[in-house]
DNA sequence: CGCTGTTTTATTGTATACAAATGCCAATCG
DNA sequence: CGATTGGCATTTGTATACAATAAAACAGCG
Protein backbone atom coordinates (compact mmCIF):
# COMPACT_ATOMS: atom_id res chain seq x y z
CA UNK A 1 0.00 0.00 0.00
CA UNK A 2 2.76 2.79 -1.02
CA UNK A 3 1.61 2.96 -4.38
CA UNK A 4 1.98 6.42 -5.38
CA UNK A 5 -1.70 6.40 -6.96
CA UNK A 6 -2.87 5.21 -3.31
CA UNK A 7 -0.98 8.11 -1.43
CA UNK A 8 -2.14 10.54 -3.88
CA UNK A 9 -5.72 9.42 -2.96
CA UNK A 10 -5.12 9.39 0.68
CA UNK A 11 -3.55 12.69 -0.01
CA UNK A 12 -6.48 14.49 -1.94
CA UNK A 13 -9.00 13.03 0.80
CA UNK A 14 -7.87 14.51 3.31
CA UNK A 15 -7.55 17.69 1.42
CA UNK A 16 -11.22 17.27 0.96
CA UNK A 17 -12.05 16.01 4.33
CA UNK A 18 -10.09 19.08 6.06
CA UNK A 19 -11.83 21.24 3.56
CA UNK A 20 -8.41 22.57 2.24
CA UNK A 21 -10.10 21.75 -1.40
CA UNK A 22 -13.76 23.47 -0.69
CA UNK A 23 -16.51 22.02 -1.96
CA UNK A 24 -17.05 23.21 -5.81
CA UNK A 25 -13.31 23.10 -6.42
CA UNK A 26 -11.93 21.93 -9.54
CA UNK A 27 -9.81 19.45 -9.54
CA UNK A 28 -6.87 19.71 -12.00
CA UNK A 29 -4.52 16.76 -12.69
CA UNK A 30 -1.64 18.88 -13.26
CA UNK A 31 -2.03 20.92 -10.02
CA UNK A 32 -2.68 17.90 -7.65
CA UNK A 33 0.34 16.11 -9.16
CA UNK A 34 2.49 19.03 -7.71
CA UNK A 35 0.43 18.65 -4.57
CA UNK A 36 1.50 15.07 -4.49
CA UNK A 37 4.47 15.17 -5.41
CA UNK A 38 3.80 12.20 -8.25
CA UNK A 39 2.78 12.58 -11.93
CA UNK A 40 -0.33 12.26 -13.26
CA UNK A 41 -0.79 8.42 -14.08
CA UNK A 42 -1.18 8.10 -10.43
CA UNK A 43 -3.49 11.17 -9.58
CA UNK A 44 -5.47 10.30 -12.58
CA UNK A 45 -6.39 6.90 -10.60
CA UNK A 46 -6.99 8.51 -7.56
CA UNK A 47 -9.10 11.01 -8.66
CA UNK A 48 -11.32 7.96 -10.49
CA UNK A 49 -11.95 5.64 -7.32
CA UNK A 50 -12.75 9.29 -5.68
CA UNK A 51 -15.20 9.44 -7.48
CA UNK A 52 -16.76 6.15 -6.89
CA UNK A 53 -16.95 7.23 -3.74
CA UNK A 54 -18.85 10.23 -3.85
CA UNK A 55 -16.02 12.58 -2.87
CA UNK A 56 -15.64 13.86 -6.40
CA UNK A 57 -17.67 14.39 -9.69
CA UNK A 58 -17.13 14.69 -12.79
CA UNK A 59 -19.20 16.75 -15.43
CA UNK A 60 -19.75 16.08 -19.23
CA UNK A 61 -16.79 16.82 -20.40
CA UNK A 62 -14.51 15.11 -17.82
CA UNK A 63 -13.47 17.55 -15.28
CA UNK A 64 -13.66 16.83 -11.80
CA UNK A 65 -14.77 18.83 -8.86
CA UNK A 66 -15.07 18.60 -5.34
CA UNK A 67 -18.78 16.80 -4.14
CA UNK A 68 -20.91 19.32 -3.20
CA UNK A 69 -23.44 17.43 -0.41
CA UNK A 70 -26.21 19.10 0.59
CA UNK A 71 -28.87 18.24 3.65
CA UNK A 72 -31.13 16.35 1.67
CA UNK A 73 -27.93 14.57 -0.15
CA UNK A 74 -26.96 13.55 3.20
CA UNK A 75 -30.43 12.39 4.20
CA UNK A 76 -30.29 10.07 1.54
CA UNK A 77 -27.03 8.39 2.38
CA UNK A 78 -28.21 7.87 5.52
CA UNK A 79 -31.38 6.11 4.30
CA UNK A 80 -29.35 3.86 2.02
CA UNK A 81 -26.46 3.02 4.65
CA UNK A 82 -29.78 2.10 7.02
CA UNK A 83 -31.27 -0.04 4.85
CA UNK A 84 -27.69 -1.73 3.53
CA UNK A 85 -26.68 -1.61 7.04
CA UNK A 86 -29.73 -3.01 8.68
CA UNK A 87 -29.81 -5.76 6.08
CA UNK A 88 -26.00 -6.85 7.05
CA UNK A 89 -26.99 -6.85 10.64
CA UNK A 90 -30.12 -9.26 10.02
CA UNK A 91 -27.75 -11.16 7.93
CA UNK A 92 -25.24 -11.39 10.86
CA UNK A 93 -27.73 -12.33 13.66
CA UNK A 94 -28.09 -15.84 11.29
CA UNK A 95 -24.73 -16.20 11.02
CA UNK A 96 -22.34 -14.67 13.87
CA UNK A 97 -20.06 -17.29 15.43
CA UNK A 98 -19.42 -16.71 19.01
CA UNK A 99 -16.15 -15.30 18.65
CA UNK A 100 -17.56 -12.87 16.66
CA UNK A 101 -19.93 -11.98 19.49
CA UNK A 102 -16.89 -12.07 22.09
CA UNK A 103 -15.09 -9.33 20.10
CA UNK A 104 -17.97 -7.04 19.40
CA UNK A 105 -18.59 -7.06 23.46
CA UNK A 106 -14.73 -6.53 24.13
CA UNK A 107 -15.57 -3.58 21.31
CA UNK A 108 -18.04 -1.94 22.99
CA UNK A 109 -17.18 -2.06 26.55
CA UNK A 110 -14.33 -0.20 25.18
CA UNK A 111 -16.37 1.80 23.53
CA UNK A 112 -18.24 2.65 27.23
CA UNK A 113 -14.63 3.48 28.31
CA UNK A 114 -13.79 5.83 25.87
CA UNK A 115 -17.25 8.05 25.98
CA UNK A 116 -17.87 7.42 30.17
CA UNK A 117 -15.33 9.87 31.29
CA UNK A 118 -15.61 13.32 31.67
CA UNK A 119 -14.24 14.24 28.83
CA UNK A 120 -15.03 11.42 26.14
CA UNK A 121 -11.75 10.10 24.12
CA UNK A 122 -13.45 10.86 20.70
CA UNK A 123 -10.87 9.42 18.63
CA UNK A 124 -10.58 6.06 20.57
CA UNK A 125 -14.52 6.30 19.99
CA UNK A 126 -14.17 6.71 16.22
CA UNK A 127 -11.95 3.72 15.76
CA UNK A 128 -13.45 1.17 17.83
CA UNK A 129 -16.64 2.44 16.39
CA UNK A 130 -15.53 1.65 13.18
CA UNK A 131 -14.38 -1.85 14.05
CA UNK A 132 -17.71 -2.97 15.90
CA UNK A 133 -19.20 -2.44 12.40
CA UNK A 134 -16.67 -3.83 10.57
CA UNK A 135 -16.98 -6.87 12.62
CA UNK A 136 -20.55 -7.14 11.74
CA UNK A 137 -20.36 -6.75 7.98
CA UNK A 138 -18.00 -9.38 7.82
CA UNK A 139 -20.08 -11.52 10.07
CA UNK A 140 -22.92 -10.81 7.68
CA UNK A 141 -20.37 -12.67 5.17
CA UNK A 142 -21.76 -10.92 1.58
CA UNK A 143 -18.86 -9.65 -0.22
CA UNK A 144 -21.14 -7.02 -2.48
CA UNK A 145 -22.77 -6.24 0.56
CA UNK A 146 -19.20 -5.11 2.12
CA UNK A 147 -18.04 -3.01 -0.77
CA UNK A 148 -21.64 -1.28 -1.29
CA UNK A 149 -21.56 -0.76 2.26
CA UNK A 150 -17.92 0.67 1.96
CA UNK A 151 -19.03 3.63 -0.51
CA UNK A 152 -21.81 5.09 1.73
CA UNK A 153 -19.45 5.07 5.09
CA UNK A 154 -16.82 6.23 3.37
CA UNK A 155 -18.67 9.40 1.96
CA UNK A 156 -17.29 12.91 3.64
CA UNK A 157 -20.21 13.33 5.61
CA UNK A 158 -20.66 10.01 7.67
CA UNK A 159 -16.68 10.40 8.21
CA UNK A 160 -17.19 13.06 10.14
CA UNK A 161 -20.33 12.40 11.74
CA UNK A 162 -19.58 11.39 15.22
CA UNK A 163 -17.25 14.24 15.76
CA UNK A 164 -20.67 15.91 15.69
CA UNK A 165 -22.21 13.74 18.84
CA UNK A 166 -22.43 15.03 22.26
CA UNK A 167 -21.51 12.78 24.84
CA UNK A 168 -25.60 12.15 25.63
CA UNK A 169 -25.27 10.45 22.16
CA UNK A 170 -22.09 8.73 22.53
CA UNK A 171 -24.01 7.14 25.54
CA UNK A 172 -26.68 6.19 23.33
CA UNK A 173 -24.14 4.54 20.64
CA UNK A 174 -22.80 2.33 23.48
CA UNK A 175 -26.21 1.56 24.43
CA UNK A 176 -28.11 0.87 20.98
CA UNK A 177 -24.55 -1.37 20.52
CA UNK A 178 -25.93 -3.53 23.82
CA UNK A 179 -29.29 -3.75 22.22
CA UNK A 180 -27.31 -5.24 19.27
CA UNK A 181 -25.36 -7.60 20.94
CA UNK A 182 -28.25 -9.11 22.73
CA UNK A 183 -30.08 -9.50 19.53
CA UNK A 184 -27.23 -11.31 17.82
CA UNK A 185 -26.59 -13.62 20.95
CA UNK A 186 -30.52 -14.54 20.53
CA UNK A 187 -29.74 -14.50 16.83
CA UNK A 188 -32.84 -12.30 16.25
CA UNK A 189 -32.85 -11.62 12.71
CA UNK A 190 -35.65 -8.94 12.71
CA UNK A 191 -34.70 -7.29 16.34
CA UNK A 192 -31.03 -7.03 14.72
CA UNK A 193 -32.54 -5.09 12.04
CA UNK A 194 -34.92 -3.34 13.92
CA UNK A 195 -31.92 -1.62 16.34
CA UNK A 196 -29.28 -1.07 13.39
CA UNK A 197 -31.98 0.95 11.50
CA UNK A 198 -33.20 3.05 14.65
CA UNK A 199 -28.74 3.30 15.13
CA UNK A 200 -27.98 4.85 11.85
CA UNK A 201 -31.07 6.86 11.84
CA UNK A 202 -30.64 8.30 15.55
CA UNK A 203 -26.57 9.43 13.83
CA UNK A 204 -28.13 10.96 11.37
CA UNK A 205 -30.55 13.08 13.33
CA UNK A 206 -27.36 13.82 15.60
CA UNK A 207 -25.53 14.77 12.63
CA UNK A 208 -28.61 16.73 11.48
CA UNK A 209 -29.01 19.11 14.59
CA UNK A 210 -25.18 19.85 14.78
CA UNK A 211 -25.13 20.81 11.08
CA UNK A 212 -28.22 23.00 11.93
CA UNK A 213 -26.42 24.68 14.98
CA UNK A 214 -23.58 24.95 13.19
CA UNK A 215 -24.97 26.71 9.82
CA UNK A 216 -27.08 29.02 12.63
CA UNK A 217 -23.91 30.36 13.40
CA UNK A 218 -22.64 30.88 9.70
CA UNK A 219 -19.94 28.43 9.62
CA UNK A 220 -19.98 24.60 8.65
CA UNK A 221 -18.92 21.80 10.79
CA UNK A 222 -15.84 21.46 8.79
CA UNK A 223 -14.11 24.48 10.22
CA UNK A 224 -14.45 23.49 13.78
CA UNK B 1 -18.32 8.41 -26.05
CA UNK B 2 -15.62 7.41 -28.76
CA UNK B 3 -12.91 7.58 -26.18
CA UNK B 4 -10.43 4.42 -26.37
CA UNK B 5 -11.07 3.64 -22.93
CA UNK B 6 -14.78 3.29 -23.56
CA UNK B 7 -14.64 1.24 -26.23
CA UNK B 8 -11.93 -0.91 -24.11
CA UNK B 9 -14.84 -1.23 -21.75
CA UNK B 10 -17.33 -1.87 -24.07
CA UNK B 11 -14.96 -5.22 -25.99
CA UNK B 12 -14.35 -6.37 -22.80
CA UNK B 13 -17.54 -6.28 -21.47
CA UNK B 14 -18.92 -8.19 -24.38
CA UNK B 15 -16.26 -10.46 -24.14
CA UNK B 16 -17.17 -11.47 -20.67
CA UNK B 17 -20.56 -11.82 -21.35
CA UNK B 18 -20.54 -13.43 -24.59
CA UNK B 19 -18.05 -15.82 -22.84
CA UNK B 20 -15.30 -15.33 -25.02
CA UNK B 21 -13.09 -14.77 -21.78
CA UNK B 22 -14.21 -17.14 -19.15
CA UNK B 23 -14.98 -16.78 -15.12
CA UNK B 24 -11.58 -17.25 -13.50
CA UNK B 25 -9.55 -16.06 -16.75
CA UNK B 26 -6.69 -13.69 -15.97
CA UNK B 27 -6.60 -10.38 -17.81
CA UNK B 28 -3.59 -9.32 -18.87
CA UNK B 29 -3.19 -5.26 -19.76
CA UNK B 30 -0.65 -5.95 -22.44
CA UNK B 31 -2.67 -8.92 -24.06
CA UNK B 32 -6.03 -6.54 -23.84
CA UNK B 33 -3.77 -3.74 -25.29
CA UNK B 34 -3.53 -5.38 -28.33
CA UNK B 35 -6.81 -7.06 -28.61
CA UNK B 36 -8.60 -3.76 -28.63
CA UNK B 37 -5.95 -2.10 -30.76
CA UNK B 38 -5.18 0.64 -27.98
CA UNK B 39 -2.13 1.02 -25.19
CA UNK B 40 -2.04 -0.55 -21.92
CA UNK B 41 -3.64 3.27 -20.58
CA UNK B 42 -6.99 3.23 -21.56
CA UNK B 43 -6.52 -0.55 -20.95
CA UNK B 44 -6.13 0.10 -17.62
CA UNK B 45 -9.23 2.36 -17.08
CA UNK B 46 -11.67 0.23 -18.35
CA UNK B 47 -10.47 -2.69 -16.06
CA UNK B 48 -10.97 -0.30 -13.16
CA UNK B 49 -14.42 0.49 -14.30
CA UNK B 50 -15.44 -3.37 -14.69
CA UNK B 51 -14.08 -3.83 -11.29
CA UNK B 52 -16.26 -1.30 -10.23
CA UNK B 53 -18.86 -2.97 -11.44
CA UNK B 54 -18.15 -6.44 -10.14
CA UNK B 55 -17.19 -7.65 -13.76
CA UNK B 56 -13.69 -8.22 -12.71
CA UNK B 57 -11.55 -8.95 -9.73
CA UNK B 58 -8.31 -8.19 -8.65
CA UNK B 59 -6.28 -10.13 -6.43
CA UNK B 60 -3.74 -8.62 -4.05
CA UNK B 61 -1.23 -8.46 -5.69
CA UNK B 62 -3.16 -6.33 -8.41
CA UNK B 63 -3.50 -9.25 -11.18
CA UNK B 64 -7.51 -9.15 -12.84
CA UNK B 65 -9.53 -12.07 -13.57
CA UNK B 66 -12.87 -12.47 -14.76
CA UNK B 67 -15.57 -12.70 -12.16
CA UNK B 68 -17.03 -15.53 -10.78
CA UNK B 69 -20.54 -16.35 -9.80
CA UNK B 70 -21.28 -18.74 -7.47
CA UNK B 71 -25.19 -19.15 -6.97
CA UNK B 72 -25.17 -17.51 -3.81
CA UNK B 73 -23.76 -14.39 -5.44
CA UNK B 74 -26.35 -13.90 -7.73
CA UNK B 75 -29.13 -14.52 -5.25
CA UNK B 76 -27.35 -11.96 -3.32
CA UNK B 77 -26.58 -9.25 -6.38
CA UNK B 78 -30.58 -10.48 -6.73
CA UNK B 79 -31.34 -9.58 -2.85
CA UNK B 80 -29.68 -6.02 -3.01
CA UNK B 81 -31.32 -5.51 -6.04
CA UNK B 82 -34.69 -6.15 -4.58
CA UNK B 83 -34.68 -4.10 -1.48
CA UNK B 84 -32.54 -0.78 -3.45
CA UNK B 85 -34.62 -1.21 -6.21
CA UNK B 86 -38.41 -1.28 -3.81
CA UNK B 87 -36.72 1.54 -2.13
CA UNK B 88 -36.63 3.41 -5.18
CA UNK B 89 -40.53 2.27 -6.17
CA UNK B 90 -41.30 3.66 -3.06
CA UNK B 91 -39.78 7.16 -3.94
CA UNK B 92 -40.89 7.25 -7.08
CA UNK B 93 -44.35 6.49 -5.92
CA UNK B 94 -44.97 9.53 -3.80
CA UNK B 95 -42.83 11.59 -6.26
CA UNK B 96 -44.29 10.33 -9.48
CA UNK B 97 -45.24 13.34 -12.54
CA UNK B 98 -48.59 12.16 -14.27
CA UNK B 99 -45.70 12.58 -17.58
CA UNK B 100 -43.37 9.72 -16.08
CA UNK B 101 -47.03 7.46 -15.32
CA UNK B 102 -47.96 8.03 -18.69
CA UNK B 103 -44.49 6.82 -20.27
CA UNK B 104 -44.73 3.51 -18.11
CA UNK B 105 -48.21 3.31 -19.05
CA UNK B 106 -46.88 3.36 -22.81
CA UNK B 107 -43.90 1.80 -22.16
CA UNK B 108 -45.74 -1.75 -20.51
CA UNK B 109 -48.32 -1.48 -23.55
CA UNK B 110 -44.80 -2.34 -25.85
CA UNK B 111 -43.89 -4.86 -23.50
CA UNK B 112 -47.06 -6.56 -24.04
CA UNK B 113 -47.05 -6.59 -27.14
CA UNK B 114 -43.43 -7.85 -27.21
CA UNK B 115 -44.26 -11.17 -25.40
CA UNK B 116 -47.38 -11.59 -25.76
CA UNK B 117 -46.81 -12.82 -29.74
CA UNK B 118 -46.68 -16.54 -30.35
CA UNK B 119 -42.81 -15.80 -30.48
CA UNK B 120 -42.00 -12.96 -28.57
CA UNK B 121 -39.62 -10.30 -29.50
CA UNK B 122 -37.15 -10.60 -26.21
CA UNK B 123 -34.79 -7.93 -27.59
CA UNK B 124 -37.79 -5.42 -27.52
CA UNK B 125 -39.09 -6.80 -23.79
CA UNK B 126 -35.14 -6.36 -22.87
CA UNK B 127 -35.01 -2.88 -23.94
CA UNK B 128 -38.68 -1.58 -23.20
CA UNK B 129 -37.95 -3.71 -19.40
CA UNK B 130 -35.14 -1.73 -18.85
CA UNK B 131 -36.52 1.58 -20.17
CA UNK B 132 -39.34 0.94 -17.57
CA UNK B 133 -37.41 0.67 -14.66
CA UNK B 134 -35.23 3.46 -15.74
CA UNK B 135 -38.37 5.77 -15.51
CA UNK B 136 -38.84 4.31 -11.99
CA UNK B 137 -35.14 5.47 -10.89
CA UNK B 138 -35.63 8.69 -12.44
CA UNK B 139 -38.63 8.84 -10.65
CA UNK B 140 -37.43 8.04 -7.37
CA UNK B 141 -35.22 11.28 -7.66
CA UNK B 142 -31.83 9.72 -6.14
CA UNK B 143 -28.32 10.36 -7.73
CA UNK B 144 -26.90 8.25 -4.77
CA UNK B 145 -29.47 5.21 -5.34
CA UNK B 146 -29.30 5.68 -9.23
CA UNK B 147 -25.84 4.87 -9.10
CA UNK B 148 -25.46 2.10 -6.74
CA UNK B 149 -28.49 0.50 -8.65
CA UNK B 150 -26.90 0.91 -12.03
CA UNK B 151 -23.83 -1.33 -10.52
CA UNK B 152 -26.42 -3.88 -9.35
CA UNK B 153 -28.30 -4.16 -12.21
CA UNK B 154 -25.11 -3.93 -14.56
CA UNK B 155 -24.20 -6.81 -13.30
CA UNK B 156 -23.18 -9.98 -15.52
CA UNK B 157 -25.79 -12.18 -14.02
CA UNK B 158 -28.66 -9.94 -13.94
CA UNK B 159 -28.06 -8.48 -17.58
CA UNK B 160 -28.50 -12.14 -19.05
CA UNK B 161 -31.31 -12.52 -16.86
CA UNK B 162 -34.78 -11.78 -19.37
CA UNK B 163 -33.05 -14.54 -21.60
CA UNK B 164 -33.79 -17.39 -18.93
CA UNK B 165 -37.55 -16.02 -18.63
CA UNK B 166 -40.18 -18.59 -20.71
CA UNK B 167 -43.05 -17.01 -22.08
CA UNK B 168 -45.14 -17.22 -18.68
CA UNK B 169 -42.29 -15.55 -17.27
CA UNK B 170 -42.43 -12.51 -19.32
CA UNK B 171 -46.03 -12.10 -19.51
CA UNK B 172 -45.78 -12.11 -15.19
CA UNK B 173 -43.48 -9.02 -15.54
CA UNK B 174 -46.10 -7.42 -17.58
CA UNK B 175 -49.21 -7.82 -15.11
CA UNK B 176 -46.58 -7.24 -12.19
CA UNK B 177 -45.65 -3.96 -13.86
CA UNK B 178 -48.80 -3.19 -14.34
CA UNK B 179 -49.75 -3.79 -10.22
CA UNK B 180 -46.70 -1.42 -10.11
CA UNK B 181 -48.57 1.08 -11.99
CA UNK B 182 -51.90 1.19 -9.90
CA UNK B 183 -49.29 1.45 -6.83
CA UNK B 184 -47.67 4.68 -8.21
CA UNK B 185 -51.06 6.12 -9.81
CA UNK B 186 -52.12 6.31 -5.90
CA UNK B 187 -48.92 7.20 -4.58
CA UNK B 188 -48.90 4.55 -2.48
CA UNK B 189 -45.65 3.76 -1.36
CA UNK B 190 -46.09 0.28 0.57
CA UNK B 191 -47.74 -1.15 -2.07
CA UNK B 192 -45.04 0.11 -4.78
CA UNK B 193 -41.93 -1.54 -2.58
CA UNK B 194 -44.13 -4.81 -2.14
CA UNK B 195 -44.69 -5.35 -5.70
CA UNK B 196 -41.29 -3.86 -6.63
CA UNK B 197 -39.65 -6.54 -3.96
CA UNK B 198 -41.66 -9.55 -5.49
CA UNK B 199 -40.98 -8.83 -8.92
CA UNK B 200 -37.34 -8.93 -8.36
CA UNK B 201 -37.88 -12.29 -6.30
CA UNK B 202 -39.81 -13.77 -8.77
CA UNK B 203 -37.39 -12.85 -11.39
CA UNK B 204 -34.10 -14.40 -9.73
CA UNK B 205 -36.22 -17.40 -9.56
CA UNK B 206 -36.68 -17.80 -12.83
CA UNK B 207 -33.23 -17.19 -13.11
CA UNK B 208 -32.36 -19.98 -10.72
CA UNK B 209 -34.50 -22.36 -12.57
CA UNK B 210 -33.75 -21.67 -15.88
CA UNK B 211 -29.38 -22.13 -14.44
CA UNK B 212 -30.88 -25.58 -13.14
CA UNK B 213 -32.11 -26.80 -15.94
CA UNK B 214 -29.43 -25.71 -17.53
CA UNK B 215 -26.84 -27.17 -15.73
CA UNK B 216 -28.47 -29.84 -15.51
CA UNK B 217 -27.61 -30.75 -19.21
CA UNK B 218 -24.22 -30.12 -18.74
CA UNK B 219 -23.92 -26.34 -20.10
CA UNK B 220 -23.87 -22.99 -18.91
CA UNK B 221 -26.43 -20.26 -20.00
CA UNK B 222 -23.82 -18.51 -21.56
CA UNK B 223 -23.75 -20.90 -24.33
CA UNK B 224 -26.59 -20.94 -24.98
C1' DC C 1 13.50 -35.87 -3.05
C1' DG C 2 12.01 -31.57 -0.87
C1' DC C 3 13.22 -27.25 0.70
C1' DT C 4 15.02 -22.55 0.41
C1' DG C 5 17.23 -18.66 -1.41
C1' DT C 6 18.40 -16.56 -5.82
C1' DT C 7 17.97 -15.39 -10.52
C1' DT C 8 14.98 -14.78 -14.36
C1' DT C 9 10.75 -13.53 -16.46
C1' DA C 10 6.12 -11.71 -16.56
C1' DT C 11 3.11 -8.12 -15.18
C1' DT C 12 1.79 -4.03 -13.22
C1' DG C 13 3.01 0.94 -11.77
C1' DT C 14 4.81 5.56 -12.97
C1' DA C 15 6.76 9.33 -15.66
C1' DT C 16 6.72 11.90 -19.66
C1' DA C 17 5.75 13.48 -24.30
C1' DC C 18 2.46 14.32 -27.41
C1' DA C 19 -2.53 14.28 -29.27
C1' DA C 20 -7.27 15.58 -28.82
C1' DA C 21 -10.87 18.02 -26.71
C1' DT C 22 -12.80 21.72 -24.33
C1' DG C 23 -13.35 26.28 -22.65
C1' DC C 24 -12.40 31.04 -23.10
C1' DC C 25 -11.94 35.41 -25.15
C1' DA C 26 -11.78 38.47 -28.54
C1' DA C 27 -12.85 39.92 -33.18
C1' DT C 28 -16.48 40.20 -36.42
C1' DC C 29 -20.96 40.41 -38.35
C1' DG C 30 -25.90 41.08 -38.21
C1' DC D 1 -25.62 45.69 -28.63
C1' DG D 2 -25.88 40.77 -28.88
C1' DA D 3 -24.81 36.60 -31.03
C1' DT D 4 -21.41 33.81 -33.53
C1' DT D 5 -17.19 32.07 -34.88
C1' DG D 6 -12.16 31.54 -35.09
C1' DG D 7 -8.18 30.76 -32.74
C1' DC D 8 -5.41 30.44 -28.49
C1' DA D 9 -4.81 28.50 -23.83
C1' DT D 10 -5.97 25.00 -20.68
C1' DT D 11 -7.08 20.47 -19.54
C1' DT D 12 -7.78 15.80 -20.27
C1' DG D 13 -6.72 11.43 -23.13
C1' DT D 14 -3.32 8.20 -25.11
C1' DA D 15 1.08 6.11 -26.32
C1' DT D 16 5.37 4.64 -24.91
C1' DA D 17 9.53 3.90 -22.23
C1' DC D 18 11.24 2.63 -18.09
C1' DA D 19 10.92 1.27 -12.97
C1' DA D 20 9.17 -1.65 -9.41
C1' DT D 21 7.16 -5.74 -7.95
C1' DA D 22 5.31 -10.23 -7.92
C1' DA D 23 5.40 -14.90 -9.93
C1' DA D 24 7.99 -18.60 -11.89
C1' DA D 25 12.05 -21.17 -12.77
C1' DC D 26 16.09 -22.85 -11.14
C1' DA D 27 20.14 -24.11 -8.56
C1' DG D 28 22.31 -25.56 -4.45
C1' DC D 29 21.83 -27.70 -0.17
C1' DG D 30 20.17 -30.68 3.55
Amino acid sequence: MSRASDRAYDQIRNMILSGDLAPGTQLREEQLAEACGVSRTPIREALRRLETGSFVNRNESQRSFVADWSLDDIEEAFQLRAMLEAHAAGRAAARISWDQLERLSICNRTIYQSVSAASPDIPLFLEQNRLFHAIIIDAARSERLATMLARVIEQPVVLRTAQQYDQDNLLRSHHEHDELLAAFARHDIDWAEAVMKSHIRRAFHAYADAHKRGSAIGRDEAAA
